[in-house]
DNA sequence: TCTGGGGTCCTAGGACCC
DNA sequence: TCTGGGGTCCTAGGACCC
Protein backbone atom coordinates (compact mmCIF):
# COMPACT_ATOMS: atom_id res chain seq x y z
CA UNK A 1 0.00 0.00 0.00
CA UNK A 2 2.70 2.09 0.58
CA UNK A 3 3.86 3.22 -2.75
CA UNK A 4 0.18 3.94 -3.88
CA UNK A 5 -0.85 5.74 -0.52
CA UNK A 6 -3.00 9.05 -0.89
CA UNK A 7 -3.08 11.69 1.42
CA UNK A 8 -6.58 13.62 1.77
CA UNK A 9 -6.68 17.05 3.43
CA UNK A 10 -10.39 17.93 4.33
CA UNK A 11 -10.68 21.23 5.42
CA UNK A 12 -14.18 23.39 6.39
CA UNK A 13 -14.66 26.29 4.50
CA UNK A 14 -14.37 30.03 6.35
CA UNK A 15 -14.97 27.80 9.37
CA UNK A 16 -15.03 30.29 12.27
CA UNK A 17 -17.74 32.27 10.45
CA UNK A 18 -19.82 29.26 8.80
CA UNK A 19 -20.49 27.90 13.05
CA UNK A 20 -21.68 31.83 13.21
CA UNK A 21 -24.00 31.59 9.65
CA UNK A 22 -25.28 28.14 10.93
CA UNK A 23 -27.68 29.42 13.57
CA UNK A 24 -28.21 33.08 12.00
CA UNK A 25 -30.13 31.84 8.16
CA UNK A 26 -30.83 35.47 8.29
CA UNK A 27 -27.56 36.10 7.63
CA UNK A 28 -27.45 33.94 4.33
CA UNK A 29 -25.91 36.41 2.06
CA UNK A 30 -24.53 38.96 4.60
CA UNK A 31 -20.86 39.14 5.08
CA UNK A 32 -19.63 38.03 8.14
CA UNK A 33 -16.50 38.44 9.85
CA UNK A 34 -14.99 37.01 13.32
CA UNK A 35 -12.64 38.42 15.17
CA UNK A 36 -10.04 37.20 17.52
CA UNK A 37 -9.76 37.77 21.46
CA UNK A 38 -10.15 41.14 22.73
CA UNK A 39 -11.72 41.91 19.53
CA UNK A 40 -8.25 42.65 18.42
CA UNK A 41 -8.12 41.25 14.59
CA UNK A 42 -10.35 40.06 12.03
CA UNK A 43 -9.39 35.96 11.51
CA UNK A 44 -12.22 34.70 9.66
CA UNK A 45 -14.12 36.03 7.15
CA UNK A 46 -17.68 34.69 5.13
CA UNK A 47 -17.38 34.62 0.90
CA UNK A 48 -19.44 38.10 1.26
CA UNK A 49 -16.39 39.38 3.03
CA UNK A 50 -13.85 38.27 1.50
CA UNK A 51 -15.72 39.57 -1.77
CA UNK A 52 -15.26 42.82 0.06
CA UNK A 53 -11.52 42.64 0.75
CA UNK A 54 -11.44 42.65 4.25
CA UNK A 55 -7.68 40.84 4.96
CA UNK A 56 -7.10 38.31 6.97
CA UNK A 57 -5.58 39.60 10.71
CA UNK A 58 -6.53 43.26 9.60
CA UNK A 59 -6.99 45.05 12.83
CA UNK A 60 -10.77 45.72 13.80
CA UNK A 61 -10.40 49.50 13.98
CA UNK A 62 -9.13 50.02 10.49
CA UNK A 63 -12.18 47.64 8.72
CA UNK A 64 -14.58 50.29 10.59
CA UNK A 65 -15.82 52.60 7.92
CA UNK A 66 -16.35 49.36 5.98
CA UNK A 67 -18.92 47.67 8.76
CA UNK A 68 -20.47 50.26 8.13
CA UNK A 69 -21.11 50.83 4.99
CA UNK A 70 -21.65 47.08 3.66
CA UNK A 71 -23.40 46.53 6.72
CA UNK A 72 -20.84 43.82 7.78
CA UNK A 73 -21.79 41.94 11.06
CA UNK A 74 -19.15 41.35 13.34
CA UNK A 75 -18.83 38.66 15.89
CA UNK A 76 -16.60 38.42 18.90
CA UNK A 77 -14.57 34.88 18.67
CA UNK A 78 -16.71 31.94 20.74
CA UNK A 79 -14.24 29.45 20.77
CA UNK A 80 -16.37 27.17 23.21
CA UNK A 81 -19.40 26.71 20.09
CA UNK A 82 -16.29 26.37 17.17
CA UNK A 83 -14.68 23.11 19.46
CA UNK A 84 -18.02 21.63 19.78
CA UNK A 85 -18.97 21.84 16.07
CA UNK A 86 -15.56 21.16 15.13
CA UNK A 87 -15.84 17.44 17.20
CA UNK A 88 -19.29 17.04 14.76
CA UNK A 89 -17.72 17.25 11.89
CA UNK A 90 -14.44 15.32 12.70
CA UNK A 91 -16.89 12.52 14.18
CA UNK A 92 -18.94 12.60 10.44
CA UNK A 93 -15.31 12.17 8.81
CA UNK A 94 -14.08 9.59 10.77
CA UNK A 95 -17.30 8.03 10.46
CA UNK A 96 -16.60 7.78 6.74
CA UNK A 97 -13.35 6.45 6.76
CA UNK A 98 -11.25 5.78 9.98
CA UNK A 99 -7.36 6.74 9.25
CA UNK A 100 -7.42 9.96 10.30
CA UNK A 101 -5.08 12.77 11.90
CA UNK A 102 -7.36 15.59 13.18
CA UNK A 103 -4.72 17.90 12.35
CA UNK A 104 -6.48 21.47 14.02
CA UNK A 105 -9.73 22.89 14.91
CA UNK A 106 -10.85 22.55 10.95
CA UNK A 107 -8.48 20.46 9.58
CA UNK A 108 -7.90 16.92 9.46
CA UNK A 109 -6.03 14.75 6.95
CA UNK A 110 -6.78 11.39 5.89
CA UNK A 111 -4.67 8.21 4.06
CA UNK A 112 -6.27 5.94 0.89
CA UNK A 113 -4.58 4.09 -1.42
CA UNK A 114 -5.78 4.77 -5.13
CA UNK A 115 -8.59 2.25 -4.75
CA UNK A 116 -10.17 2.98 -1.08
CA UNK A 117 -12.87 0.51 -1.49
CA UNK A 118 -14.13 -1.70 -4.16
CA UNK A 119 -16.43 0.39 -6.66
CA UNK A 120 -15.30 3.78 -4.91
CA UNK A 121 -12.93 6.06 -6.10
CA UNK A 122 -10.93 9.08 -4.51
CA UNK A 123 -13.33 11.06 -5.78
CA UNK A 124 -16.18 8.70 -4.68
CA UNK A 125 -15.09 8.78 -1.05
CA UNK A 126 -14.19 12.61 -0.69
CA UNK A 127 -17.82 13.41 -2.03
CA UNK A 128 -18.88 10.98 0.52
CA UNK A 129 -17.63 13.16 3.22
CA UNK A 130 -18.27 15.79 1.92
CA UNK A 131 -22.12 14.84 2.16
CA UNK A 132 -21.38 14.02 5.32
CA UNK A 133 -20.28 16.61 6.86
CA UNK A 134 -23.01 18.55 5.03
CA UNK A 135 -25.86 16.08 6.42
CA UNK A 136 -24.72 15.97 9.95
CA UNK A 137 -23.24 19.29 10.62
CA UNK A 138 -24.53 21.73 7.87
CA UNK A 139 -20.84 22.72 7.39
CA UNK A 140 -19.16 22.73 3.85
CA UNK A 141 -15.50 21.22 3.25
CA UNK A 142 -13.23 21.23 0.59
CA UNK A 143 -11.10 18.60 0.11
CA UNK A 144 -7.53 18.27 -1.65
CA UNK A 145 -5.99 14.39 -2.26
CA UNK A 146 -2.56 14.08 -3.56
CA UNK A 147 0.78 11.30 -2.64
CA UNK A 148 1.69 14.12 0.01
CA UNK A 149 0.41 16.01 2.78
CA UNK A 150 1.72 19.09 1.46
CA UNK A 151 0.78 18.70 -2.50
CA UNK A 152 -2.91 17.69 -0.70
CA UNK A 153 -2.72 20.77 1.04
CA UNK A 154 -2.30 22.81 -2.47
CA UNK A 155 -5.03 20.42 -3.69
CA UNK A 156 -6.79 21.93 -1.09
CA UNK A 157 -6.32 25.31 -1.76
CA UNK A 158 -7.65 24.96 -5.35
CA UNK A 159 -10.36 23.40 -4.42
CA UNK A 160 -11.51 26.29 -2.13
CA UNK A 161 -10.44 28.46 -5.01
CA UNK A 162 -11.71 27.43 -7.88
CA UNK A 163 -15.82 27.23 -7.80
CA UNK A 164 -16.15 24.32 -11.12
CA UNK A 165 -13.72 21.37 -8.63
CA UNK A 166 -17.06 21.75 -6.29
CA UNK A 167 -14.40 21.25 -3.10
CA UNK A 168 -12.33 18.24 -4.35
CA UNK A 169 -9.46 18.09 -6.40
CA UNK A 170 -7.59 15.18 -6.92
CA UNK A 171 -4.01 15.47 -7.81
CA UNK A 172 -2.59 12.15 -9.96
CA UNK A 173 -1.26 13.32 -13.13
CA UNK A 174 2.43 15.13 -13.07
CA UNK A 175 1.77 17.55 -15.99
CA UNK A 176 -1.60 18.97 -13.72
CA UNK A 177 0.57 18.93 -10.54
CA UNK A 178 2.96 21.37 -12.54
CA UNK A 179 0.40 23.17 -13.69
CA UNK A 180 -1.39 23.98 -10.36
CA UNK A 181 2.02 24.57 -8.79
CA UNK A 182 2.65 27.28 -11.78
CA UNK A 183 -0.49 28.95 -10.83
CA UNK A 184 0.69 28.62 -6.73
CA UNK A 185 3.04 31.30 -4.74
CA UNK A 186 5.47 29.87 -2.70
CA UNK A 187 4.31 31.70 0.27
CA UNK A 188 1.03 29.46 -0.31
CA UNK A 189 3.34 26.40 0.18
CA UNK A 190 2.68 24.64 3.82
CA UNK A 191 5.62 25.77 5.94
CA UNK A 192 6.65 28.39 3.71
CA UNK A 193 5.85 31.52 5.89
CA UNK A 194 6.50 35.09 5.26
CA UNK A 195 10.04 35.49 6.06
CA UNK A 196 11.11 32.41 3.80
CA UNK A 197 9.06 33.50 1.09
CA UNK A 198 10.95 37.10 1.15
CA UNK A 199 14.19 35.16 1.44
CA UNK A 200 12.83 32.80 -1.51
CA UNK A 201 11.79 35.36 -3.89
CA UNK A 202 15.53 37.07 -3.34
CA UNK A 203 16.63 33.35 -5.08
CA UNK A 204 14.09 34.19 -7.92
CA UNK A 205 12.22 31.09 -6.62
CA UNK A 206 8.26 32.60 -6.66
CA UNK A 207 5.97 30.25 -7.38
CA UNK A 208 5.38 26.12 -5.75
CA UNK A 209 6.63 24.78 -9.11
CA UNK A 210 9.58 27.04 -8.55
CA UNK A 211 10.62 25.54 -5.08
CA UNK A 212 9.59 21.85 -6.43
CA UNK A 213 12.20 22.53 -9.50
CA UNK A 214 14.99 24.27 -6.74
CA UNK A 215 18.47 22.61 -5.87
CA UNK A 216 17.65 20.50 -2.44
CA UNK A 217 21.01 20.89 -1.49
CA UNK A 218 21.17 24.88 -1.80
CA UNK A 219 17.55 24.88 -0.19
CA UNK A 220 18.85 22.42 2.53
CA UNK A 221 22.16 25.03 3.18
CA UNK A 222 20.47 28.15 2.83
CA UNK A 223 17.28 27.45 4.85
CA UNK A 224 17.22 23.98 6.80
CA UNK A 225 15.87 20.90 6.99
CA UNK A 226 11.94 21.92 6.84
CA UNK A 227 12.23 23.30 3.91
CA UNK A 228 14.55 20.63 2.40
CA UNK A 229 11.49 18.06 2.96
CA UNK A 230 8.82 20.62 1.91
CA UNK A 231 10.81 20.48 -1.65
CA UNK A 232 10.68 16.93 -1.49
CA UNK A 233 6.67 16.68 -0.90
CA UNK A 234 6.31 18.95 -3.67
CA UNK A 235 8.18 16.42 -5.91
CA UNK A 236 5.87 13.66 -4.34
CA UNK A 237 8.02 11.72 -2.04
CA UNK A 238 6.15 11.62 1.24
CA UNK A 239 8.42 12.96 4.44
CA UNK A 240 5.41 13.78 7.01
CA UNK A 241 3.14 10.75 7.70
CA UNK A 242 0.28 10.51 9.08
CA UNK A 243 -0.24 11.44 13.25
CA UNK A 244 -3.00 9.38 14.63
CA UNK A 245 -1.95 9.36 18.15
CA UNK A 246 -1.29 13.29 19.39
CA UNK A 247 2.19 13.06 20.87
CA UNK A 248 2.21 14.16 24.92
CA UNK A 249 1.86 18.49 25.18
CA UNK A 250 5.31 20.18 25.95
CA UNK A 251 3.64 23.08 27.09
CA UNK A 252 0.61 24.77 27.94
CA UNK A 253 -0.15 28.23 27.62
CA UNK A 254 -2.28 31.51 28.89
CA UNK A 255 -1.96 34.49 28.00
CA UNK A 256 -4.03 37.32 27.25
CA UNK A 257 -4.15 41.37 25.63
CA UNK A 258 -5.80 43.34 28.46
CA UNK A 259 -9.41 45.30 27.59
CA UNK A 260 -7.74 48.39 29.25
CA UNK A 261 -3.80 48.42 29.96
CA UNK A 262 -3.17 47.35 33.23
CA UNK A 263 -1.12 50.14 35.49
CA UNK A 264 -1.42 48.70 39.10
CA UNK A 265 0.97 45.92 40.05
CA UNK A 266 -2.35 44.47 42.41
CA UNK A 267 -4.39 44.83 39.05
CA UNK A 268 -1.90 42.66 37.17
CA UNK A 269 -1.13 39.85 40.36
CA UNK A 270 -4.85 39.29 39.63
CA UNK A 271 -4.75 39.01 35.49
CA UNK A 272 -1.77 36.45 36.11
CA UNK A 273 -3.21 35.11 38.82
CA UNK A 274 -6.48 33.65 36.85
CA UNK A 275 -4.23 32.91 34.00
CA UNK A 276 -2.32 30.39 36.13
CA UNK A 277 -5.64 29.33 37.70
CA UNK A 278 -6.78 28.65 33.98
CA UNK A 279 -3.73 26.85 32.63
CA UNK A 280 -3.50 24.76 35.74
CA UNK A 281 -7.37 23.30 35.24
CA UNK A 282 -6.84 22.31 32.28
CA UNK A 283 -3.56 20.47 33.22
CA UNK A 284 -5.18 18.64 35.82
CA UNK A 285 -8.06 18.17 33.33
CA UNK A 286 -5.04 16.41 30.93
CA UNK A 287 -3.31 14.83 33.98
CA UNK A 288 0.07 16.04 33.47
CA UNK A 289 2.42 17.62 35.86
CA UNK A 290 4.25 20.99 35.32
CA UNK A 291 8.13 21.05 35.90
CA UNK A 292 8.50 24.63 34.79
CA UNK A 293 6.68 28.49 35.03
CA UNK A 294 7.46 31.01 32.74
CA UNK A 295 5.85 34.31 33.18
CA UNK A 296 6.20 37.38 30.66
CA UNK A 297 4.41 40.79 30.51
CA UNK A 298 4.59 43.57 28.17
CA UNK A 299 3.41 47.02 27.02
CA UNK A 300 2.36 47.26 23.32
CA UNK A 301 4.50 46.00 21.09
CA UNK A 302 3.10 48.78 18.24
CA UNK A 303 4.53 52.13 18.86
CA UNK A 304 7.89 51.01 20.40
CA UNK A 305 9.51 53.84 21.83
CA UNK A 306 11.49 54.43 25.32
CA UNK A 307 8.50 53.54 27.70
CA UNK A 308 8.33 50.28 26.12
CA UNK A 309 8.96 47.18 27.94
CA UNK A 310 9.25 43.31 27.92
CA UNK A 311 10.43 41.08 30.33
CA UNK A 312 9.81 37.25 31.23
CA UNK A 313 11.12 35.14 33.76
CA UNK A 314 10.79 31.68 34.74
CA UNK A 315 11.58 28.85 37.75
CA UNK A 316 12.19 24.81 37.57
CA UNK A 317 9.71 23.56 40.18
CA UNK A 318 12.01 20.74 42.96
CA UNK A 319 8.97 18.88 42.18
CA UNK A 320 6.27 18.85 39.03
CA UNK A 321 3.23 20.17 40.11
CA UNK A 322 -0.44 20.54 39.02
CA UNK A 323 -1.55 22.40 42.54
CA UNK A 324 -2.92 25.92 42.00
CA UNK A 325 -2.54 27.25 45.13
CA UNK A 326 1.66 26.59 44.61
CA UNK A 327 1.66 27.62 41.25
CA UNK A 328 -0.20 30.90 41.83
CA UNK A 329 2.51 31.24 44.87
CA UNK A 330 5.05 30.92 42.03
CA UNK A 331 3.56 33.24 39.49
CA UNK A 332 3.27 35.80 41.67
CA UNK A 333 7.19 35.23 42.99
CA UNK A 334 8.08 35.88 39.15
CA UNK A 335 6.11 38.88 38.95
CA UNK A 336 8.04 40.48 41.70
CA UNK A 337 11.06 39.52 39.84
CA UNK A 338 10.02 41.26 36.39
CA UNK A 339 7.16 44.10 37.49
CA UNK A 340 8.58 47.87 36.54
CA UNK A 341 6.32 51.02 37.68
CA UNK A 342 5.33 53.72 35.50
CA UNK A 343 4.33 51.02 32.61
CA UNK A 344 1.00 50.42 30.77
CA UNK A 345 0.90 46.79 30.36
CA UNK A 346 -1.12 45.88 27.33
CA UNK A 347 -0.19 41.48 27.65
CA UNK A 348 0.68 39.20 30.04
CA UNK A 349 1.00 35.18 30.24
CA UNK A 350 1.80 32.41 32.16
CA UNK A 351 3.84 28.91 30.55
CA UNK A 352 3.78 25.85 32.32
CA UNK A 353 6.29 23.33 30.97
CA UNK A 354 8.91 20.20 31.11
CA UNK A 355 5.29 18.49 31.47
CA UNK A 356 5.06 14.47 32.55
CA UNK A 357 1.96 12.32 32.76
CA UNK A 358 0.67 12.93 36.12
CA UNK A 359 -2.25 9.85 36.16
CA UNK A 360 -2.30 7.43 38.85
CA UNK A 361 -0.45 10.06 41.19
CA UNK A 362 3.07 10.94 41.37
CA UNK A 363 6.23 9.53 43.66
CA UNK A 364 6.40 12.10 46.80
CA UNK A 365 9.82 13.26 46.90
CA UNK A 366 11.82 13.16 49.50
CA UNK A 367 11.80 16.58 51.26
CA UNK A 368 8.39 17.14 49.99
CA UNK A 369 6.09 18.17 52.56
CA UNK A 370 3.36 15.45 53.08
CA UNK A 371 0.80 17.52 54.77
CA UNK A 372 0.11 20.32 52.56
CA UNK A 373 -0.76 18.60 49.61
CA UNK A 374 -3.31 16.37 50.55
CA UNK A 375 -5.63 19.20 51.88
CA UNK A 376 -4.73 21.01 48.84
CA UNK A 377 -5.92 18.36 46.40
CA UNK A 378 -9.26 17.92 48.32
CA UNK A 379 -10.24 21.62 47.69
CA UNK A 380 -8.81 21.77 44.18
CA UNK A 381 -10.81 18.36 43.36
CA UNK A 382 -13.92 20.36 45.27
CA UNK A 383 -13.10 23.74 42.93
CA UNK A 384 -12.60 21.76 39.49
CA UNK A 385 -15.97 20.43 40.15
CA UNK A 386 -17.90 23.63 40.66
CA UNK A 387 -16.07 25.48 38.25
CA UNK A 388 -16.92 22.58 35.58
CA UNK A 389 -20.59 23.41 35.92
CA UNK A 390 -20.21 27.25 36.29
CA UNK A 391 -16.80 28.72 34.83
CA UNK A 392 -15.19 31.29 37.40
CA UNK A 393 -17.40 30.53 40.52
CA UNK A 394 -14.76 29.54 42.79
CA UNK A 395 -11.75 31.90 42.69
CA UNK A 396 -8.74 32.01 44.91
CA UNK A 397 -8.24 35.28 46.54
CA UNK A 398 -5.12 36.70 44.59
CA UNK A 399 -7.49 36.69 41.42
CA UNK A 400 -9.59 39.27 42.99
CA UNK A 401 -13.39 39.40 42.34
CA UNK A 402 -15.78 42.20 40.79
CA UNK A 403 -14.88 44.19 37.66
CA UNK A 404 -11.35 43.67 36.27
CA UNK A 405 -9.88 46.34 34.25
CA UNK A 406 -8.03 43.26 32.26
CA UNK A 407 -10.86 41.49 30.97
CA UNK A 408 -11.42 40.73 27.31
CA UNK A 409 -13.36 42.61 24.98
CA UNK A 410 -16.26 40.81 23.68
CA UNK A 411 -18.88 43.27 22.12
CA UNK A 412 -19.99 40.80 19.75
CA UNK A 413 -20.09 37.25 21.19
CA UNK A 414 -22.69 34.88 19.85
CA UNK A 415 -24.90 32.49 22.18
CA UNK A 416 -23.39 28.80 23.06
CA UNK A 417 -26.22 27.61 20.60
CA UNK A 418 -24.97 23.75 20.96
CA UNK A 419 -23.58 24.23 24.29
CA UNK A 420 -26.53 25.92 26.76
CA UNK A 421 -29.62 24.78 27.12
CA UNK A 422 -31.37 28.22 27.17
CA UNK A 423 -29.57 29.30 23.92
CA UNK A 424 -30.86 26.14 21.73
CA UNK A 425 -32.31 28.19 18.80
CA UNK A 426 -36.48 27.79 18.49
CA UNK A 427 -38.08 27.61 15.15
CA UNK A 428 -41.24 28.94 14.86
CA UNK A 429 -43.33 27.47 11.66
C1' DT B 1 -7.32 55.37 21.16
C1' DC B 2 -7.88 50.54 19.23
C1' DT B 3 -3.36 45.32 16.47
C1' DG B 4 -5.15 37.28 19.24
C1' DG B 5 -3.92 32.95 21.41
C1' DG B 6 -1.93 28.45 21.64
C1' DG B 7 1.08 25.49 19.94
C1' DT B 8 5.56 23.06 17.60
C1' DC B 9 10.11 22.62 15.76
C1' DC B 10 14.76 24.15 14.52
C1' DT B 11 19.06 26.50 15.20
C1' DA B 12 22.74 29.18 17.04
C1' DG B 13 25.36 30.08 20.76
C1' DG B 14 26.86 29.70 25.52
C1' DA B 15 28.35 26.82 29.35
C1' DC B 16 30.53 23.04 30.66
C1' DC B 17 33.29 18.77 30.50
C1' DC B 18 37.33 15.98 29.43
C1' DT C 1 54.08 35.91 25.34
C1' DC C 2 52.24 31.55 23.54
C1' DT C 3 46.02 28.77 25.67
C1' DG C 4 42.72 22.88 21.50
C1' DG C 5 39.21 20.32 20.00
C1' DG C 6 35.34 17.74 20.35
C1' DG C 7 31.38 16.61 22.55
C1' DT C 8 26.88 17.36 25.16
C1' DC C 9 23.27 19.91 27.14
C1' DC C 10 20.42 23.84 27.71
C1' DT C 11 18.08 27.99 26.37
C1' DA C 12 16.49 31.95 23.81
C1' DG C 13 14.82 33.39 19.76
C1' DG C 14 13.03 32.80 15.22
C1' DA C 15 9.84 30.87 12.08
C1' DC C 16 5.93 28.57 11.20
C1' DC C 17 1.16 26.62 11.76
C1' DC C 18 -4.08 27.29 12.48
Amino acid sequence: MAGDQYFALVDCNNFYASCEKLFRPDLKNTPVVVLSNNDGCVVARSPEAKALDIPMGVPAFQIQHLVKKHGIIVFSSNYALYADLSHRVMQAIESCWPDMEIYSIDEAFLTFSSNPLPGLSMEGLAEKVQKRVLMWTGLRVSIGVARTKTLAKIANYAAKKYPATKGVVVLEEQDRIDRLLALVSVGEVWGVGRRTQEKLCRMNVRTAFDLKCANILNIKRFFNIKIGQTVEELNGSPCFTLEQTPGLKKQMICSRSFGERIKRKDDMEKAVSSFCVYVAERLRSEKLLAGRVDLFIRTSCFNKDKTSYANSCGINLDFPSDDTFYLVGLTCRLLDCIWKEGKAYSKAGVVLSVLTPGEGGRQMQLFESSLIRPQHEKVIEIMDRINREKKGKVLIASQGLGQNPWKMKQSHVSPNYTLDWRAIPIIRC
